[in-house]
DNA sequence: CAGATCAAGGAATAAATTATTCCAATTTCG
DNA sequence: CGAAATTGGAATAATTTATTCCTTGATCTG
């Protein structure tokens, strides 16, 4: 979290003298980057020592780097846009603070997605999507858009994919899976009744299974043999169900250039798949 | 231009001694920001007041304000990724860089699609769908997934929504429109013909067709009443298709979004909609 | 080539900022 | 009510930054 919404958080909790000091840096992030301890002090009635005392009651070990902090955070304005801590989407929000925060709540899931997974196990579901016989793809609902994206990427690149929108007629699939193929299974809860059962069953059959689900413990995790993380921004509920698909997106979308990079002649299966596509284009006028 | 980059341009030009201090900002900014003057010098063998001369020759007031400077410089990093400025991804970057372009690349073609479509277009976007009697989604390829994901979204609203993936169903769907319904068109291309060929039986019928393209003209631009742009990162051949799909689901979150700041009771819908699908999922387990 | 001029850069020092200590005033809690 | 803890400021110590001054060596000039 931002020291930002760290000090907002905690202000309720402050002596008032701590909690004048916190407002303020809050509500002027700025102008407290170029002022002094005393300055800032100053501005606020309290005393300098105060203000450095303030610093280290937050944890910093000086004043230089509670501002290195809050300069940081500011860069991160984008995620958690101007001022707006606790920032889901309102009814009374303006056209361009709401842009602010739908960019903002997309940028931070993507960021913390692509930092919930290492590469170690980056690299090693890059290996078994590679040494697949066939990849089969399950999810449900959003998360069933984001297994057919992902399907059609890794067609481009001549792989074996199997993914339907029936939950019916992935379970059917998934009963011809066998040992040398890979089940990757997208839900963010993890709970999905379709999504778990087909996963089971793959793992009973020996199917290395992957799944893609939210940080929380679930039900789908557990069945897997390697768990990759989604994070969405939960709190701001109603823009809920749109980063956890960035998130699935931002993962599936990583997983896919990997691959490309992997294989020395993906160039030519995309383009030849793309060229394919381009006898059904309109002439393009200038 | 950020200060690194200044003083990457500059460092041939200086003095020995600036040089080397210059260098050493350069490559290691973040020490940098933890360094007093005095360390700084040290650290690369000079005096301290060689690096105090060396942040006014630079004309900040001050070292603290080339710290600030260099702070800010180090966060716009994640907006135009690192140095990269044309930075297509290339078959020999490494894990951290490619997580770098990817999510830049991502979150610039996000911004410039916000950017690209008025606040006047958007709304009069808003009172299209909000008016229709029905809203027609069409799309193929990849579109047809934007398509879907916005309609389920729709759905949620209570909103009379229609889309298959199949062209041949959305064309034979489009001949039940009427003047009172909303044609929402999604081709980054602008040129795919079974969209195209839609949106001209639909615009022949008196449908007000909305169409989502990239900037360049194009066929399906010119057959609608209402244009909206998505904006793709086409430099970067690879990643192409991710962004263009990035920018078309940025527009539909927003207008989504927007739709259910208008609408009062949207949270109810919408909170129904997701309790109902809750019976499937499993029990969560702590 | 000698001498003047100037830029580079360091040492010393002045000025400022930050951190610590100590203490008085309040609040909290038993 | 009184002891203990907390708050917060004044004074001061320590550190950091900025300026001044000076040496060195390079360059220019007559």
């Amino acid at each position: 979290m931002s020291v930002l919404s760290r000090i907002n958080a905690k202000l309720d909790g402050m002596a008032p003298g701590d909690r004048e000091i916190g407002r303020y840096i809050v509500d002027n992030p700025d102008q407290m980057l170029r002022l002094s301890t005393a300055a800032l002090a100053a501005e606020i009635g309290r005393s300098q020592s105060s203000v450095v005392k303030f610093s280290q009651k937050l944890g910093y070990a000086s004043y230089q780097e509670l501002k290195l902090a809050v300069s940081e955070a500011k860069a991160q304005d984008w995620q958690v846009p101007a001022g707006v801590i606790h920032g889901s989407i309102e009814v009374g929000d303006g056209f361009p603070v709401i842009l602010k925060k739908l960019i903002g709540s997309k940028l931070l899931s993507m960021q913390q997605t692509v930092a919930a997974n290492s590469e170690r196990i980056i690299s090693r579901t890059l290996e078994l999507l590679d040494g697949a016989r066939r990849i089969h793809l399950v999810g449900v609902g959003a998360s069933s858009l984001v297994a057919r994206d992902f399907s059609y990427k890794l067609m481009k690149l001549g792989r074996n994919v199997l993914h339907d929108s029936d939950s019916h007629i992935q379970m059917a699939n998934a009963s011809t899976l066998g040992p040398d193929d890979v089940l990757f299974a997208l839900s963010y809860s993890g709970a999905s009744i379709e999504t778990l059962r087909i996963a089971e069953l793959a793992a009973k059959r020996g199917t290395t299974v992957i799944a893609v689900t939210g940080l929380h413990d679930n039900p789908l995790n557990r069945v897997a043999d390697i768990r990759l993380y989604t994070i969405a921004d939960e709190e701001r509920a109603r823009s809920s169900s749109i980063t956890a698909r960035d998130a699935q997106l931002t993962l599936t979308d990583l997983l896919f250039i990997l691959l490309v990079q992997k294989q020395p002649d993906a160039n030519d299966y995309v383009h030849n798949s793309e060229a394919a596509v381009t006898v059904l284009k309109a002439e393009r006028s200038t």
